[in-house]
DNA sequence: TGCAGTGTTGCTTC
DNA sequence: CGAAGCAACACTGC
């Protein structure tokens, strides 16, 4: 579910939140996940940081805590009390009554009293605890970020002209660039009027380019409206974004082409993905 | 009622 | 090797 935009903003928000804080005590109903509890309780958090779509929480004495929330998954700060074999939230606000505190399956309680609670209905989720240097070895083969500043045409261009994957499908792989996903890269195309079942070796300099230049500006205004909430993302506080109302393709097929241009969106399947776009100023 | 579809990734197959 | 298909899981909507 959570692509970079939304794993920015969490990221964001729990620098502010959980930095300095001890972790004194983990539950957990997935085995695989009671067994960091050893491994991390009495730890402090010393910073937090995004490397495409994965949360790197840094640990006192060389550990990462590596989050990866896959398709369902999604942190929260909060309190929360164990009620008849349920977790209900005891704070005010959206998460008060939010049906998805059933699917919380992790939380970190830290030393102010608080928790860090991880929310996932399907159970994908990734959650290790490995010495910093595996943390960062794991996610050596991630493409550049497309929000740093170092990331320019020249090499963008360079690694996508010799794919012969559909373009959608390689602005997807984040071997190639990091945390885009089935939604940005729907976005990223309507934009930059390119058609997402072209091969994106055949795309010429002009189109490349085109693409590149709607990467930036599509990820800066899902991170401020604070990510999609399609179904059950939220962020820190429980709180939905706010990017599916100002969404140009993904999720509305048979709707006009927000550039008036007569297009109808157009959902189709690629790689087994669903990809929306305007089959007037997308052309293949 | 049952089955296709869902924002991800990685393993298997060709 | 690179590209495509499918499974991991739980739920919703047609």
């Amino acid at each position: 579910m959570p692509e970079l935009p939304e794993v920015e903003t969490i990221v964001t928000d729990l620098k502010k939140l959980i930095s300095g804080l001890k972790i004194t005590n983990v539950w957990s109903d997935i085995p695989a996940f009671q067994k960091i509890k050893k491994k991390i309780v009495g730890r402090k958090i010393l910073g937090i940081e995004r490397k495409g779509k994965n949360i790197l929480i840094g640990l006192n004495q060389d550990k990462t805590l590596l989050v990866h929330q896959k398709m369902t998954g999604h942190l929260m700060y909060g309190k929360w009390k164990r009620e008849n074999g349920a977790w209900r939230s005891i704070l005010p606000g959206p998460m008060r009554d939010d049906p998805e505190n059933r699917f919380i399956h992790l939380i970190f309680f830290l030393s102010n009293g608080r928790q860090l609670a991880l929310c996932d209905m399907r159970k994908f989720a990734k959650v290790v605890v490995l010495p910093t240097e595996k943390a960062l070895k794991e996610l050596e083969q991630l493409g550049p970020e497309p929000l740093a500043k170092n990331f320019n045409f020249k090499s963008f261009s360079k690694i996508i002209k010799n794919k012969h994957s559909k373009i959608k499908s390689v602005l997807m792989d984040q071997s190639v660039i990091a945390g885009i996903g089935n939604i940005y890269s729907d976005e990223i195309l309507w934009l930059a009027g390119i058609h997402p079942v072209k091969k994106a070796t055949d795309l010429k300099e002009k189109e490349l380019k085109k693409i590149y230049l709607a990467t930036k500006p599509v990820l800066k205004r899902a991170i401020s409206a604070r990510g999609s909430s399609y179904i059950d993302y939220r962020d820190a506080f429980g709180k939905k974004g706010k990017y599916q109302e100002i969404q140009n393709a993904y999720g509305l097929e048979g709707q006009k082409c927000k550039k008036r241009d007569g297009g109808i969106i157009k959902r189709i399947k690629i790689g087994g993905r669903s990809a929306h776009f305007c089959p007037i100023h997308q052309k293949l």
